[in-house]
DNA sequence: TCTGGGGTCCTAGGACCC
DNA sequence: TCTGGGGTCCTAGGACCC
């Protein structure tokens, strides 16, 4: 594989950020964003900020700000627990059309400098800097990782420039390390790792810090005695694919490595589109019937509306039910044709709801559709019968 | 008063077809 | 009577990520 330059740029502490540039009084204070929506907010810059302490409900944090982690608390992290560790810290409602904004302004900031772009939800992108390097290079630029640095910082300024906020951006051969990389030298670092970098840089971390190796995967290399990236390297390949299998243990030993060859892929379809809700208070199936038929119908129907808002219609209509002790089921069923329609989605999900058990209370109820389509793109499957009997032009 | 909401990908077994 | 593979679709659960 050729030599490739790929960027991972973060944004630092992103919802917390961009609340900061709404309370900029609240600058250099623990900040978290989390819970439910905010009810009706009235004139927001005189109303008084509630602290964590006072707050009382299901939720978690979603974002933090430095000042915040530094007492301890996280994203993913129960609004409850972490009232105890920072009971000062002043919490915000999440305002999600906010983020999306912000987002677009900094991705077409950077697209305006670069152009292969992978979207990695809304406060993360891959950019390949291939060819912005290699053009430099053809140039007569003397060091192609000096350039790739150069980018670097040009793309920081236009984010700050859009935005008003900072982000954090590693530079590697590929995806993997980058995306280690942009953690480095949080917030507001620029960490340019090449092949040799990796045993001093890499390897001293945990495993965690690889993306795809999550709680359970630590744990289990943990059971193995390996707990550092350079641990991981230094094991026995053959060891990793019995206790993973042989997909993921000779992903887990390249990984280590560094090697990675995905592209950035700058364009995806969506697979499936859900909603679902976690309730105030767990709802018994027989005496919440009501409210909980309410909800149910309700998720329906929005799911319904982000189907037909984007253009996609699926055949695949998924459930999905969390009993008080979170455990959680799911059951799906495939229609004949691809729907957008709300009752459609209604009737199939209400018969998912049949086959599942309904001796407890319930935590969180959620609708998917999958195995999306573009409807106004046919395929020959897709055509109707009806569509033969369609009136024409000679009828 | 532990544990949100939106996703992707993988595995594994069974049905069904050739 | 016994016994093949391979491929695809469907379903359920789980790990992981932002």
């Amino acid at each position: 594989m050729p030599q490739r330059y790929i960027a991972h740029l973060d944004m630092d502490a992103f919802y917390a950020s961009v609340e900061l540039l709404r309370y900029p009084q609240l600058r250099g204070q623990p900040v978290v964003v989390g819970g439910r929506r905010r009810a009706a907010q009235n004139d927001a810059a005189d109303s008084v900020i509630p602290k964590l302490r006072e707050y009382s409900g299901r939720g978690v944090i979603t974002t933090a700000t430095y000042e915040a982690r530094a007492l301890g608390v996280h994203s993913g992290m129960g609004l409850m627990k972490a009232a105890k560790l920072a009971p000062d810290a002043l919490l915000l409602p999440a305002d999600f059309d906010q983020y999306r904004r912000c987002s677009r302004l900094f991705k077409d900031a950077v697209r305006a400098i670069a152009l292969q772009i992978e979207d990695r939800g809304i406060d993360e992108i891959y950019v390949d800097l291939t060819e912005p390097v290699m053009a430099a290079a053809a140039e007569g630029a003397p060091d192609p990782w000096a350039r790739a640095r150069s980018i670097a910082v040009d793309l920081q300024r236009a984010v700050r420039e859009a935005t008003g906020l900072s982000c954090s951006i590693g530079i590697t051969p590929n995806k993997l390390l980058s995306k280690i990389a942009s953690e480095l030298e949080k917030p507001g670092g620029i960490t340019v790792l090449r092949e040799a970098d990796i045993a001093p840089r890499i390897w001293p971390l945990i495993v965690n810090k690889i993306n795809g190796i999550g709680p359970k995967a630590g744990a289990q290399l943990a059971t193995l005695g390996i707990r550092t990236i350079g641990e991981l390297a230094q094991a026995d390949p053959a060891l990793l694919i019995t206790h993973f299998g042989k997909s993921y243990g000779a992903w887990l030993f390249d990984a280590a490595h560094g090697r990675d060859e995905r592209p950035v892929v700058t364009y995806s379809e969506p697979k499936s589109i859900s909603r679902e809700t976690t309730f105030e208070h767990d709802l018994h199936p027989v005496r919440d019937r009501e409210q909980l038929s309410r909800i149910f119908t309700d998720l329906c129907v929005r799911v319904a509306g982000d189907l037909q808002r984007k253009g996609y219609a699926g055949k695949t209509i998924g459930l999905k039910l969390r009993y008080d002790n979170f455990k959680t089921v799911t059951r799906d069923c495939t229609l004949d044709a691809p729907t957008q329609d709300a009752a459609a989605i209604r009737r199939a999900a209400g018969e998912c709801l049949k086959r599942v058990p309904l001796d407890r209370r319930i935590r969180l109820l959620g609708v998917r559709v999958g195995a999306l389509r573009k409807p106004g793109v046919q395929t020959r499957d897709d055509t109707p019968a009806s569509a033969a009997h369609t009136p024409g032009l000679f009828d």
